[in-house]
RNA sequence: CGGGGCGUAGCGCAGCCUGGUAGCGCACCUGGUUUGGGUCCAGGGGGUCGGAGGUUCGAAUCCUCUCGCCCCGACCA
């Protein structure tokens, strides 16, 4: 990605007014901060800096499945309904699948997730439990067809998702799986700057009976959640705690929660709304079975494996990450996903003023900082406003008073401090907040 | 899918009730002005009034049908 763009050149359509179609506020800040633009309900397209926010979760995400031991694979959008049949799938899956057919009117339809497709793979080229664990994924397009898409990109029919697949030999093995995946998911969101509880959950009709949604916590959430305030405590390094304590600690989705069967009383339980990011099912060997994938173990006996399904909500994750960090004037992205680290603004349009603005984003540019340099004849106003709405972390802001005196001041998006800086240590200082 | 709302310039809206051939703010273009919080002045371009049919001398406005978008509910990453 490059990493200085000027806002002269930057495709960057930011609106004043909020469209009226917009009520919640990640679909209203991305809409007006020039990041979206919806083509139809529940399907947008992602324009240059809503793009790079996209990249930059999908990068998260991908960073700790591979870390986890995760096979980055790319499987097809379209699915040949044979297979769901197969599974059984195809009839009970219901409109939420899009079908359709190619011109041999061939049954076809646009993957809603891949079980059966992972399974089909595993099966043809896997035989032995020797090859056991595997755990693939993908970070691909989805197309589910909501009854009724809404919430901007929190609520799309089209979304990108993040699915993982494991296999293993039995189910000790199967659970151990699944608590790396718990692991991941921990430090995955706290990467991106979410605090996140994995509530217990409903297997659906994935089937199954292991299975834990997480919900991002942020007042705008769609669901309730309750869980035990140690969850709280543990927020700054949630990925260090034992997954063990962490999955033997009480919280539950509005469905779930059964009062009368808590164990946690007044101060211990804490309720707070959240959006539903990911979603992780141990499911045993429903799908294996079913699909015939079999390996064959060291006694010579065949057995289908256990299998788990894993999914993240990448696309929705930048609406959640924006419903859990904002303010009156706009997004604050957490350094971690931020489109560009440094807004830089050069005012007054004096040819002095940019001459240094140009200097200062190369010598940014060169130990790695991604900066957008706001080098449009706009007032101000206009250049802070926009700075604010779309939320770059840091504000780098020059005027001809403080050239005069050598000075840059540098404003933090979030605390809203600034602090003057001479303008010989800046990229120092820079440096210094960035890592 | 059930209930509700809305489609008029890129965006936000007025006009519709009580028909007479479209207007305001922002944005955009030109010239000037201004430069530490969406500056000010002047001029300008842009609209098959979502679509089709009907009533009428005449329809954005009334009637019928249709398409789309949004909100509330059941489902989901």
């Amino acid at each position: 990605m490059d990493l200085v763009m000027k806002l002269s050149t930057y495709f960057l359509p930011t609106l004043k007014e909020t469209p009226s179609e917009a009520t919640v506020v990640s679909h209203r800040l991305m809409l007006r901060a020039g990041m979206i633009s919806q083509s139809t309900a529940g399907i947008y397209s992602w324009l240059p800096l809503g793009l790079r926010v996209l990249k930059k979760v999908e990068q998260i995400v991908r960073e700790e499945q591979d870390r986890m031991g995760g096979q980055e694979v790319l499987m097809p959008l379209l699915q040949t309904a044979e297979l769901w049949q197969e599974s059984g799938r195809y009839d009970g899956y219901g409109k939420e699948m899009l079908r359709m057919q190619d011109r041999h009117e061939r049954d076809l339809l646009f993957g809603p997730t891949a079980e059966e497709v992972i399974t089909d793979i595993f099966r043809r080229y896997i035989k032995s439990y020797k090859a056991l664990p595997k755990c693939f994924y993908q970070i691909h397009w989805k197309f589910r067809d909501e009854i009724r898409p809404r919430f901007g990109v929190m609520r799309g029919r089209e979304f990108l998702m993040k699915d993982a697949y494991s296999f293993d030999v039995d189910k000790e093995s199967a659970v151990n799986t699944y608590r790396a995946m718990m692991r991941t998911y921990l430090k995955t969101f706290q990467r991106l700057g979410l605090a996140v509880i994995p509530v217990r959950a409903d297997t659906g009709v994935i089937g199954g009976d292991l299975s834990h949604e997480f919900h991002v916590l942020a007042q705008t959430g769609e669901s309730q959640v309750y869980y035990d305030k140690k969850f709280d405590t543990f927020r700054e390094n949630i990925d260090q705690v034992d997954v063990d304590e962490i999955m033997g600690l009480y919280a539950m989705a509005d469905e779930m929660h059964k009062p009368e069967e808590c164990p946690l009383e007044g101060e211990d339980l804490r309720e707070a709304r959240g959006i539903e990011v990911g979603h992780i099912f141990n499911f045993g060997t429903k799908y294996s079975e079913i699909l015939n994938a079999k390996v064959v173990l060291a006694d010579g006996s065949s057995i289908a494996p256990e299998m788990g399904s894993y999914g993240i909500g990448v696309s929705r994750l930048v609406g959640a990450i924006i419903e859990a960090n904002h303010d009156e004037q706009g997004i604050i992205w957490p350094e971690s996903v931020a489109p560009f680290q440094v807004a830089l603004i050069g005012l007054g349009g004096t040819v002095e003023v940019s001459e240094v603005c140009e200097r200062i984003y190369k010598d940014l540019e060169k130990v790695g900082v991604s900066v957008l340099y706001d080098n449009r004849s706009e007032g101000p106003g206009v250049k802070f406003s926009t700075a604010d709405l779309i939320g770059l972390p840091w504000q780098i802001i020059l005027g001809p008073k403080g050239l005069q005196e050598g000075l840059a001041e540098i404003k933090c998006r979030r605390t809203g401090d600034r602090e003057s800086i001479p303008l010989e240590s800046l990229v120092s200082y820079m440096q210094e907040k960035l890592c």
